[in-house]
RNA sequence: GCGCCCGUAGCUCAGCUGGAUAGAGUACCGCCCUCCGAAGGCGGGGGUCACAGGUUCGAAUCCUGUCGGGCGCGCCA
């Protein structure tokens, strides 16, 4: 409809360009907008007093003209000047009529368009660390991710879906180092665990796995473990020094086949975990993206070469650094230490590198909103390989705060005192989880109110929207036990009769559809789809505290069946696109 | 100290990229079930859009500054 409007004004435009009142060579956006309030019409147009000045005549002139020059359309009943100069459209109950009819025909398609044209969009979410479960936090960017691009999907994208494994690394080795010494406690060594150690229970399951399968052929005694390892924080020594200490020996004393094995085990049991987890909310992926893979390719090298060729890197103190302060950064960074190992930095210039390779003409990513200061190296590293950081968009998700009783519930990663993600499905169930975590602006930071979240009442949104699809569900069933009938293209006829101002509203409602998803993918702005929903339940309500609809007048019982079926295919639209389901009854 | 994000009803938040009289939910008060699910609906009070300037036909929205809150400033990942 809204683009229908817009073919409308472009074709005037061009009509008063060729008429001299308007210079031939000028390029305009036209903005049409929902007008709020519904005194002023349907559709309003500000462009007469943006082009005023151009046109060097006043606003309502200008308007006049523009409104003369509009060709005609059998969707639009009136055209009115207002205000200072707005291009006020009434659309005709026609145009609603065939809304309705449209959304019936087109099911779950509704909604959906091809805007995207098919063009290749990477969204790479969540990424969290395989060396723990995910927590409340992750949950968010997996919630938000996943939406963002089911969105980009549903309007024409061809998305892959995408999660960066970090399987190299000092944490996955501190990983590696705690489930081995997990297993020798379980062989019966008496050892103190480091303080900056993966203490969580799952290192122990683990490390017993590791148990069951060797028995305790790798074991080695702590003292052999410990030897020559410098005292740890509680003892007046430095964490960082005892647990790289730790990593070393564990190396040494299993064996490259051995650790190797051990780190294995860590790292793919923790993952199938974090799979299982987002299976279970509902986020599918479509590639699992080794970082270890972009040194075994040789990608890693490839990318700080191409760095080193082109001038953009420098070596002080024996570390090789990234100068990214030309491209607006803070300060330059390190890409290989002195010890001569890469950052993960420079892996992360390789995946990013990467993902252009492989021709994405946009790609996102989805961190946490504390990794922000972390946008202009990677952009500066894109610009300085000569490919187009703007390609990239970052998209930045604040934390959730939860709150049971009133109360912030406790967390911290450091003392392991954090609700997983696992917990928080479990407490307030998926479809819960999905639509709070992405009711919010993602740039917001976010109160997640379990006790809300859990509570099946009018004050949760999640089961006020779903109680308004399971009405009409509810209402067809109804409708059977009375021996009534649907026809649905006898309410297509019909559809005039809809005259009550309820049926208005609702008509208008659900022409906004394919306006709010469209909005929301391009803006990767999900919460404008829970909010309309919000909005679409409430007039569905409305109506129904208002009007029978299973009358015994059977033109006007189809017609209303017409619309609140068309109503019930949006919600279920709208709540799929969002990862929520849509019950008949509850 | 520097950088990024945020300040809108008592509380939680929208506000369509600068438009017309700033909106929902919640909480509080009052109403509506011989009627398709009251898990619902209707009505009411509640605001200096943090503050001060600026940009223009027009600002909650854009720019500058101040105040307040969050986060980040490693040869960690």
């Amino acid at each position: 409809m809204k683009h229908h409007l817009l073919q409308l004004l472009s074709q005037a435009l061009d009509a008063l360009k060729s008429e001299g009142v308007l210079p031939a060579d000028m390029a305009t956006e036209i903005q049409l907008e929902r007008t709020r309030d519904r005194k002023h019409g349907d559709f309003a147009s500000n462009l007469a007093m943006v082009l005023c000045k151009q046109a060097r005549s006043k606003p309502r002139d200008l308007a006049e003209k523009l409104v003369a020059a509009l060709p005609g359309s059998d969707q639009v009943s009136k055209v009115e000047i207002a205000g200072p100069g707005f291009i006020n459209f009434y659309l005709s109950p026609g145009a609603y009529h065939s809304g309705v009819a449209q959304i019936l025909a087109q099911g779950e398609s509704y909604g959906r368009s091809d805007i995207g044209q098919g063009k290749t969009v990477q969204v790479e979410f969540v990424s969290a660390n395989p060396t723990g479960p995910l927590h409340v936090g992750h949950g968010r960017g997996a919630a938000y991710g996943a939406t963002v691009a089911d969105l980009l999907a549903a309007v024409g994208y061809k998305v892959h879906r995408e999660y960066y494994v970090n399987d190299a690394g000092r944490q996955m080795d501190i990983l590696a180092t705690s489930v081995y010494l997990r297993y020798l406690d379980l062989c019966g060594e008496e050892l103190v665990f480091p303080s900056n150690g993966y203490k969580g229970d799952y290192v122990w399951d683990i490390g017993a796995s590791l148990h069951r399968k060797h028995g305790d052929a790798l074991r080695h005694s702590a003292a052999e473990l410990f030897d020559g390892v410098p005292a740890d924080e509680p003892d007046g020594g430095d964490k960082e020094l005892h647990i790289d200490a730790l990593i070393q020996r564990s190396r040494e004393l299993l064996g490259e086949e051995h650790y190797r094995e051990t780190f294995d085990l860590g790292l793919d049991s923790i993952l199938e975990n974090i799979r299982n987890d987002l299976e279970g909310f509902g986020v599918h992926y479509d590639e699992w993206f080794s970082e270890r893979s972009l040194t075994e390719s040789g990608a890693v090298e490839r990318a700080i070469q191409r760095l080193q060729d082109s001038g953009h890197l420098y070596r002080e103190k024996g570390a090789l650094w990234f100068r990214s302060t030309d491209y607006g950064d803070e300060k330059d960074r390190v890409v290989v230490r002195e010890n001569g190992q890469t950052t993960y930095f420079a892996s992360d210039i390789a995946y990013h590198m990467n993902k252009l390779e492989r021709g994405y003409e946009r790609v996102i990513d989805v961190w946490g909103a504390d990794h922000h200061g972390y946008v202009p190296r990677v952009k500066a590293a894109l610009t300085a390989l000569g490919d187009n950081a703007d390609k990239l968009d970052v998209l930045l998700v604040q934390f959730a705060i939860l709150y049971r009783g009133g109360e912030k519930v406790p967390m911290s990663t450091r003392s392991g005192e954090f609700v997983t993600l696992r917990e928080l499905r479990h407490e307030v169930g998926n479809d819960a989880a999905r639509f709070f975590y992405v009711m919010r602006k993602c740039e917001q930071h976010m109160d997640f109110d379990l006790d809300l979240a859990k509570s099946q009442s009018s004050d949760n949104p999640i089961y006020y929207i779903q109680y308004a699809h399971a009405r009409v569900a509810s209402v067809m069933r109804q409708m059977q036990d009375k021996g009534m009938q649907w026809d649905r293209a006898a309410g297509e006829q019909n559809l005039d009769r809809l005259s009550e101002s309820h049926e208005d509203a609702l008509m208008v409602s659900l022409s906004r559809y394919p306006e709010i998803v469209e909005a929301a993918a391009l803006n990767h702005e999900p919460h404008a789809v829970a909010h309309y929903l919000r909005d679409l339940a409430n007039e569905l309500h409305t109506y129904y505290n208002a009007h029978q609809f299973l009358v015994d007048d059977d033109a006007l019982r189809n017609a209303r069946l017409n619309l609140i079926q068309a109503t019930r295919q949006v919600l279920a639209n709208g709540l799929q696109l969002l990862g929520v389901s849509a019950p008949d009854s509850m």
